[in-house]
RNA sequence: GCCGAAGUAGCUCAGCGGUAGAGCACCGGUUUCGUAAACCGUAGGUCGAGGGUUCGAUCCCCUCCUUCGGCUCCA
């Protein structure tokens, strides 16, 4: 289904990946690719290396990651760049030395034993046991068995596998090191994280570097400044908060144009909704108890607050009343200053009889602040209102608002719904994490029976996507639930799970997609695809997510009417093709290198003069008019600049098509084309050249 | 949120205890040029914010904000 880019051919197919908290499992380890085996064997060669520069580097977890390995290893010394020659050094030695990775199997005794030594992850017997190691011994499941793999005389606890030799690296770099907590969990010590790549040749390992370089200069927030299509305001607006400028709206706008085609001639159809919701909407869904601290802290709205507030006075004043004059009357009566007010509280609350007793002013009192308490007691309470962060409550809502036959079945409502998500402040990167979103979000509710072609046809709607774009990479990560979060991390409804699991993977199978599963990955309401896209450099984005929810139809009561006149819960499915907005955007930034297509490109045409003669500014001018009224995005620049001048400042600026005019061309009532990127590319009658135009944005072709 | 680094004009950057600098862009002129930069000039800054040290702070110290590199998270 794909074919494997320049990436995938550098470093192997993609591998199914494991959260670092879990271990992999003997049947993961062997599924390691080649390059994985490499990078993994580069990550003893760094602990060698360290283990001999600072002997008491204590070492935690060294796998192989996406594009490359690391090793977390605790150490006073604070490891910056400027070691890493020092470093490399001295992995050229081990590397030279052409060191066999020899496996040893021992005993769960002995590994405790030689832990304890401090001999694991180590040159030789230490002072100190080697702790993380020991934690890691005591952590390996009974009855399956303890390896070690010692190049030279590093020792270290590693289940493999590993390349023959170290001389079998070809070629291998450090790249940065950051700070990660062990096994990932912030309450264990932070560890510094060592990051290095390898490879089998020099060339491979070249053809990456020039990929990362690439990157940069494709960076979306780089290009995105450049071409004034986005700005982040954190002084006025907030940080993680974009302002489309109008180059970035015109794409965006490009990009809901597309939708909307592709989801009208599927079925759907379109909604609105607001920004906000009650407390209710979120508590009923299920989101709050697992997403309140990434939604943004709600707004109070009390209607009532003023009345709310005249009456708490008032009570207390009318109780401040009854009491001192309560105490008086008990004083009265002879009953003794500690007990005045039960006396009082008796004869008001039970023994009616007694309430002549009373002198009725007190009664009065006591009357009046019974009915204010109760007036306040009866006010509506203050309404706590959420910025949605999903979309789909306000869906059901709208699934809820008429009553609903199988004939409806299945409904898809689609709206670009702006959400907004507190993501954790170190997690904002440019367009890619924000906290404003706009998704191309679509809910479709179905029965069970429809649900397989339902499912299918978004599959579908991905692909076709994916063409238009000229993605020839991806894959969708089946995400499925773990039974030992179910009631925890995913709602508890056993067979529910079992049985969309069944039809997701189904679907995938029969349609021939390219997909992998991962286990305890899941929403909370159903199991998940997310799509992996991969840009034109290679490089991984996760843009899309596709849902199953079988439990929040179900907590809003949602029904329809069956054939059999009962009532079923639908079936819902959460789809973003094009996910957010701002993410799928930053990805089209990298992937096109900022150079859009026609259709796409924030300025499709410009109209350059040769001069700024009046006849010709008209002729120019009137070229611009008639390609604006066709809802093309062209300007005109009829300055007096040199040609030469306008031409850079429209290369530069990425306009896709560059209409020169000079008196030539308006004697033949032609225009000349230049392309960006691909130069002068020759003249053509005006009349032909609009319409080319025209057809190729109708057509969406690159 | 956590660890580390950085914030000087719209952009790219220089300066680093003693009056804040350049190029490009902007603006005003001049130039009339056939496909990646014609020329001249004006203007532009609380040197991220607040506090401290100092005779004097863009520079040193502290706090905060934001950004970047990671970690954690991602409905």
């Amino acid at each position: 289904m794909t074919c494997p880019s320049a990436l995938e051919r550098m470093t192997g197919p993609v591998q199914e990946e494991t959260p670092d908290s879990e271990r992999k499992t003997p049947d993961q380890r062997a599924k390691m690719s080649d390059i994985e085996r490499l990078r993994h064997s580069c990550a003893h060669v760094l602990a060698t290396a360290i283990a001999k520069l600072w002997p008491d580097a204590q070492f935690a977890a060294g796998p192989p990651v996406e594009n490359g390995f690391y090793y977390d290893v605790d150490l006073a010394h604070r490891i910056s760049p400027d070691d890493f020659a020092k470093i490399e050094a001295e992995m050229k030695v081990v590397v030279k030395a052409n060191q066999v990775f020899e496996k040893v199997v021992v005993t769960r005794d002995q590994a405790l034993a030689d832990a304890q030594k401090g001999r694991l992850a180590a040159l030789g017997d230490r002072a100190v046991p080697s702790r993380f190691k020991l934690d890691i011994v005591q952590g390996i499941p009974e009855g399956e068995s303890i390896t070690y793999f010692k190049n030279g005389e590093f020792i270290d606890l590693c289940a493999g596998p590993h390349v023959m030799r170290t001389g079998n690296i070809g070629a291998f770099k450090l790249t940065h090191v950051a700070s990660a907590y062990y096994k990932g969990d912030e309450k264990n010590p932070q560890l510094q994280r060592i990051y290095g790549t390898a490879f089998k040749n020099k060339t491979e390992m070249e053809a990456y570097f020039t990929m990362i370089e690439e990157s940069k200069k494709r960076d979306h927030r780089k290009l995105g400044a450049e071409m004034g299509l986005y700005v982040m305001d954190t002084e006025y607006v907030g940080p993680g908060l974009p302002l489309w400028l109008p180059n970035g709206t015109a794409i965006v706008e490009e990009l809901e144009k597309l939708a909307k085609e592709t989801e009208f001639a599927a079925g759907y159809v379109r909604v609105r909704t607001p920004h906000i919701a009650k407390e209710k909407m979120y508590k009923t869904s299920g989101h709050l108890p697992y997403y309140a601290e990434s939604m943004f802290p709600p707004m109070e709205f009390d209607e009532n607050e003023k009345l709310r507030s005249e009456l708490e006075i008032k009570t207390e004043r009318l109780w401040a009343q009854v009491c001192e004059l309560s105490r008086a009357d008990a004083k009265l009566r002879g009953v003794d200053e500690e007990n005045a007010m039960t006396y009082v509280e008796k004869v008001l609350l039970g023994e009616e009889a007694a309430l002549g007793k009373l002198p009725p002013r007190i009664s009065e009192l006591y009357t009046e602040h019974r009915s204010a308490s109760k007036a306040l007691r009866n006010l509506p309470d203050a309404e706590f209102y959420f910025l949605k962060a999903m979309n789909c409550p306000h869906h059901h809502r709208i699934f809820a608002a008429e009553p609903r036959s199988y004939r409806d079945l299945p409904l898809r409502l689609a709206e670009y719904g702006c959400c907004y998500r507190y993501e954790q402040s170190g997690e904002l990167l440019g367009l890619m994490r924000v906290r404003s979103l706009n998704m191309n979000d679509a809910h479709i509710y179905c029965t069970t029976e429809q649900f397989a072609t339902e499912f299918n046809a978004v599959n579908e709607m991905y692909l076709k996507y994916f063409k238009i774009f000229g993605l020839e990479k991806y894959q969708m990560r089946f995400s499925t639930h773990s039974k030992e979060g179910l009631g925890k991390k995913y709602v508890d409804e056993p067979e529910l799970w079992i049985q969309t699991e069944t039809m997701v993977r189904d679907v995938l199978k029969n349609s021939g997609i390219n997909f992998v599963e991962v286990s305890n990955e899941a929403a909370f309401y159903g199991p998940k695809i997310d799509v992996q896209v991969w840009s034109a450099i290679g490089r991984e984005f996760t843009i899309a997510t596709n849902q199953v929810d079988f439990a929040v139809p179900k907590r809003f009561g949602l029904v329809y009417k069956d054939r059999d006149n009962s009532e079923k819960t639908p079936l819902c499915i959460h789809r973003a093709p094009l996910g957010t907005h701002e993410r799928f955007i930053a990805f089209l930034i990298e992937h096109y290198a900022g150079n859009f297509p026609l259709w796409l490109a924030p300025e499709q045409v410009r109209v350059l003069t040769i001069g700024d003669d009046d006849a010709l500014v008209n002729y120019a001018r009137e070229i611009v008019t008639e390609l604006r009224a066709s809802m093309v995005r062209a300007e005109g620049d009829f300055g007096t600049d040199k040609i030469n001048g306008k031409v850079q400042r429209a290369e530069q600026a990425k306009v896709h098509t560059m209409l020169v005019i000079g008196p030539r061309d308006m004697a033949a009532s032609a225009v000349s084309i230049r392309v960006h990127g691909k130069g002068n590319v020759g003249v053509k009658p005006r009349a032909e050249a609009v319409s080319d135009i025209l057809a190729a944005i109708k057509a969406r072709t690159a």
